[in-house]
DNA sequence: ATATTCTGAATGAATGTTCATTCCTAATAC
DNA sequence: GTATTAGGAATGAACATTCATTCAGAATAT
């Protein structure tokens, strides 16, 4: 077995039970044990628990920024560059559930409090199609004049919060109910 | 000091704590060194952690309701009714930050999934103006046809964000800004 | 009025448990 | 044979909870 891989399977571990239990729910031992590897060994891999935890936030928030910019329209106008990119966060956690709960799990705790302070996308090198989008929007005048952080929550908080309910299955959002999901946020957002 | 008294102490000591580090940044005996009790002495009030963390939710919650039933305009139209809670919500927050923050830590824990669960499934209990709300929209088709998540998470999950945002203070919401926030989250679930 | 006994609220040291992390030994690679 | 990697028991820190003890004040007796 290479390093690669028990490197990969201790983070698959870890972030399939923070995902399913929380923080609480994964002790060292527990993932040692599921990934099938000594506690110890964990520590070879990552310096403490909180640099795994980091870890593992990055590689999900890069495959979600890969997907998400892959094929994205940037010279379409804005309003089509919105639907891609929400509706790209409604199939790729939908795909993703886990990715999706460890996620909030990592955003609702004292790393995501320490995170939120630099804006959730906002990873370097990577163009920020988030900004780019508000900003364009205004200057062209298709979005109403908020401040960005109002603009953003108005955009995605009730699809980030309609996948969690999707994902607890208190909801089942089909192509349908999605459509008409990111049409709603749009319609807030718009002129 | 009566007994009632010190109760308000452990409460507003549990909640202050809480409200600002997270459940982790509030210990028994931080608790109790803060409310100026011993350890002990929180028990013969509270059988154990838990239920003291519960007893507060409830005590907030029951503030919030108060707050958002008085003058609560049953009569007017859909729209007017969405204004006064959306609006309510805003005002009261803003007023009471301690309270916005210990309801975010409650319901990004287990505490909240179970909650949660029990609230949606089973909206028994009082006279409850959200649902009244969502189908008095839907029977005079003034809102769009949800299901009630989705209009729930429309509605309110923008508001909500941005009132975690204002007392972050990484936005200023003033009196003009919540109008155009509420207005966008109506504009949103709308027909 | 004063002394004595009783009561139960208050306390915080002690207990038991849960974990992250360490570190020594075993296994494996080179 | 030596160096590197894996393993997991041991360690110690953090915490919720318990419970034997204290003590102020109420009740009762003298």
């Amino acid at each position: 077995m290479t390093k690669q891989v028990k490197r990969e399977d201790i983070i698959r571990a870890a972030m399939d039970l923070i995902a399913a239990q929380g923080f609480h729910g994964a002790p060292m031992s527990m993932i040692a044990e599921k990934a099938g590897v000594g506690v110890g060994t964990i520590y070879r891999y990552f310096e403490n628990r909180d640099v795994l935890i980091k870890s593992i936030y990055k590689e999900i928030e890069e495959r979600l920024v890969a997907y998400l910019t892959k094929k994205y329209p940037s010279e379409e106008p804005v309003r089509i560059c919105f639907f891609h990119i929400a509706k790209g966060l409604v199939t790729y956690f939908t795909q993703h559930p886990m990715d999706f709960k460890y996620f909030e799990q990592f955003h609702y705790s004292p790393f995501g409090e320490a995170h939120r302070r630099n804006r959730i996308f906002k990873s370097a090198g990577q163009p920020d199609i988030f900004m780019e989008l508000y900003e364009r929007g205004l200057a062209q005048q298709v979005i109403k004049n908020l401040p960005p952080t109002v603009f953003f929550n108005l955009a995605f908080a009730p699809i980030v919060w309609s996948l969690r309910d999707h994902i607890l299955e208190m909801v089942a959002i089909d192509d349908s109910l999605a459509e008409l999901l990111v049409t709603s946020c749009w319609d807030s957002v718009k002129i």
